[in-house]
DNA sequence: ATCGACCTTCCAACCGCTGGAAGGTCAAGA
DNA sequence: TCTTGACCTTCCAGCGGTTGGAAGGTCGAT
């Protein structure tokens, strides 16, 4: 299978799919005489996998331990909900400046009268000395 | 002013000043005879609001746009306020992603024993052809 | 004169892609 | 057989928003 059939079987572009190689995400594939690289059903599952494991927000660095404990057919789960249980807490934390982000733009969009005149409470706020 | 002092009044750092000038956020610095930057009070009251600006998670972009309008003492508040709306919508936009997130890996690490023994609903999730 | 703290520019890396350019390969049709 | 067009290859650059370092100039105090 060549890599654009790859890349129509597993969801994951064919640009990407060499650079995921390239970084050393997934192994390299073998090559045909003329330098195209082959690929089996197997690198199919492989990606899947990757893509999935990004949709979940995981990092690269995350999803090759992931792939590490995957191959791995006797790690402890402990490993893996250790490794889920992290991302959880970055994902929460990082939810959380967000949400700290939007409560203080809605409150200052609240007191903003939002029609032709010039005076606006989120420019005054971003302007004053206070800090947010 | 320097650019060191400028930094330590402003909260933002030297090399930052730099980037931001060189990106068009900020005006250019008139210079010294000896090319050192020179700054007045007023720079700092302008990376303060740059600062404030990030801060709130608005994107460079947004910034501009904002100085635009904070530099114009007869824009209309609408159009801060809407500004400001599309930005809350997109901050919203990314928190509902990482809930998402969030509440799958929840729920496959609820199943997980996180002991010794292999068998882990993450990996076989990230394993199986469903989609998550 | 020398030292250290400052300043300058330029170049590179982080992350996770995405795009383009320039060129080689392959299979099908005229 | 020749040409077309769809594929493949590598390399290089850019997005956003910093941060770091190297190599060199300048300043003020000792």
């Amino acid at each position: 299978m060549n890599i654009g059939q790859l890349a129509k079987h597993s969801g994951v572009n064919a640009k990407l799919i060499r650079h995921y190689e390239s970084i050393g995400l997934i192994p390299k594939a073998s090559r045909t005489d003329s330098g195209y690289r082959s690929y089996s059903d197997n690198d199919i599952h492989i990606l899947k996998f990757v893509r999935r494991a990004r949709s979940l927000g995981f990092s690269m660095k995350e999803i090759k331990k992931l792939i590490g404990l995957w191959r791995n057919k006797s790690r402890p789960s402990r490993d893996v909900k250790m490794l889920a249980s992290d991302h959880i807490k970055q994902l929460e934390q990082k939810i959380a400046e967000l949400q700290a982000m939007v409560d203080s733009l809605r409150h200052l969009s609240k007191n903003c009268h939002g029609d032709h005149r010039p005076d606006c409470p989120i420019l005054n706020k971003l302007e004053s000395e206070e800090e947010l």
